[in-house]
DNA sequence: GTGTGTCATGTAATCGGTTACACGGTTTTT
DNA sequence: AAAAACCGTGTAACCGATTACATGACACAC
């Protein structure tokens, strides 16, 4: 048994196409007396529209596309669900493309999405201009939020190097003089704007620097924490690029014997939930990543509904990334051998919004 | 400037539109002239396909729709980022749907994915039979994971009871009398059966129980936890109904003073990817989200091609935790007052597959 | 030279909706 | 009483692809 259509629908109810579609969408003037004969017949023939054919009369599909470059680690997750909640009060589905491994792979995926969403959103760090300017073709509105701001084109970055500026001033201003920094992947941008941050600010110190290439993953962060663990002129702290990264490495240090703050302090990037959550609790540069998906999806859909007007937008916002302070790297002269001392954080008062808890 | 139909590039390449569907399509015989020449308009004139029309003449999306109740914590992402991967390698696409928090709007999420996907991954926990049922109008294929097996439907479920079991045992193994369960919500099918595990195997032991209601919630967690730290006659392990509400515990009692293992054991349930890295590790069940989801999705794929065919799968497949141990759950007897003593496991190494490392 | 088979290509129906416009019947206006 | 306005409804074009079938060209056999 096939599913009904709008034709199955009007033939039950004796009446045209244009009336069932009339009466369901609420849409033009009917008798009440027709109304409900289509009403029935849509109840008893169990009819659910078909959104395809839909989308296809009006090219209106409400969804979204996501393209990210990976779904690990918990701050794309964040990320897609304030977008969800966002997608969900403004009426659009959400349609997710992760693990793009190369620019060509994620331009296809770009094109993929033609006549499948309204709009898209973008966070392959991988894309060039001319590949994306290839999958713009169709007209489809996009943000970018990947790292680089494209000129002229709508997009919301993070204030990358002014956080690691942040996040080395406060390990100066505590004491911290041998201080590293574990990489994201090279060819990252919102790796590399943050590598530039670190040697920005340390050369404004006159420090010395250091760093050791990670992969914005916890093994890598791990690999890197051990390797700073093993240098004979240790260093006193390490600015991690992310919290993945963040957390890896401060496992390895625990692993090697080493305390965090005491031995080293340790800091991250992004403030995800397992940031407040390990311990010590990592001090981090908050990003409010749900909050930032929400805004991301919504400032797309004001893009759709306004598209083709006069007044484009083209704006780049920037977050600005704030540094949340927690024991992981509190100054080495105030706290003593007990491990987990004074201090501490209420972690879990500590929360963004958008938590999504129940209470 | 709207967007090259395939009217367009026929008209300039001089063909009808069947040729360049042959040609895009590789379908059909076409000279080597005509495909250069379709392909050349094609080019020129930026022409991507319109994925929305494809799908209504070919009744395929090439793309799975999944229900969740809630896309907070590590549980939920891990699930997609497994489905993902399958997604990806079989062709399709994933639209997700999240939050809805009764029946009735988790029915009119599935209503509203006809003629957008190709079949449905459920996993609300909410959704009684009538209302599936109502959505099923359309032959869509349903793979169930909400934790009820609706008989004869083809779905997964993971043996929370069996698993709850196997925690509560192991807590008597390890010398636990006053046993503590904090539950999930009511009505959630999933925290149910592991309430049920927990009482029978609690009854088996001849041992006393004690329940208090969470909500699945890491807050919720926490609330559980100060309420048993304080309790005269106190708890000396905690089983937790999931990993998130331990995570919340553990802190909560770590706040209020108590060593865990020492004092209280806990122990959680799905191993989400912060068990292993909070401290002391926790001890959980383990599930392989990503592999289940990984595995859900390809099952469904498999449903979906083997549409109208005799052999429906209508199995239930059960998935069986398996009991991860880490020292969140050591004997008391065992480990003395140095916080994080020996038996730590190495986190990192304890990883299950798909992690999505890069090296 | 006619018949037949092959093959590239074009025509037009189809998927399942939406919607501009036409139409016929009341009611109101003048 | 004729004209105008209005209103509910139906007809059919359209969105952008796929594809069954028709067509016409050419080669080969008889």
């Amino acid at each position: 048994m096939k599913a009904a259509t709008i034709r199955d629908v009007a033939e039950r109810a004796d009446v045209s196409v244009a009336s069932v579609s009339r009466v369901l969408n609420g849409a033009g003037p009917v008798t009440e007396a027709t109304k409900n004969r289509v009403l029935e017949a849509a109840k008893a023939l169990q009819y659910v529209p078909h959104s395809g054919a839909r989308s296809l009369s009006t090219s209106k599909t409400q969804t979204i596309g996501v393209i990210l470059p990976d779904l690990y680690g918990e701050f794309f997750s964040e990320l897609i669900r304030g977008m969800d909640v966002a997608a969900r009060s403004l009426g659009y589905h959400l349609i997710v493309s992760s693990s793009h491994d190369d620019a060509e792979e994620a331009s296809a995926a770009i094109r993929s999405m033609r006549g499948r969403v309204d709009g898209l959103i973008v966070l392959s760090p991988h894309l060039d201009a001319a590949n994306l300017a290839a999958g713009l073709a169709g007209r489809t509105p996009i943000l970018l939020m990947n790292g680089g701001a494209a000129a002229g084109r709508p997009s919301i970055v993070v204030d990358n190097h002014g956080g690691a500026v942040l996040a080395v001033e406060h390990l100066v201003a505590t004491g911290r003089r041998r201080i590293a920094h574990i990489s994201g992947p090279a060819g990252n941008l919102e790796a590399e704007a943050r590598l530039a941050g670190y040697l920005q600010a340390m050369a404004q110190a006159g420090l010395p620097t250091s760093v050791v290439e990670g992969e914005f993953t916890q093994s890598s962060g791990h690999a890197a924490g051990l390797e700073l663990a093993r240098r004979e002129q240790r260093p006193d702290a390490v600015f991690a690029g992310n919290d993945n990264m963040a957390v890896g490495a401060m496992l390895a240090l625990q692993d090697a014997g080493l305390r965090v703050p005491e031995d080293m302090a340790i800091i991250g990037f992004d403030d995800v939930p397992i940031a407040g959550l390990v311990r010590p609790a990592l001090t981090t540069l908050r990003i409010h990543i749900a909050e930032t998906g929400r805004s991301a999806l919504e400032r797309l859909v004001r893009l759709i509904n306004a598209a083709g007007e006069a007044v484009a937008d083209t704006a780049c916002e920037i977050v600005r990334p704030e540094l949340v302070v927690r024991p992981s790297s509190k100054p080495a002269t105030q706290n003593q051998a007990q491990s987990n001392s004074g201090g501490r954080l209420h972690a879990l008062a500590d929360t963004p919004s958008l938590k999504g808890e129940k209470t």
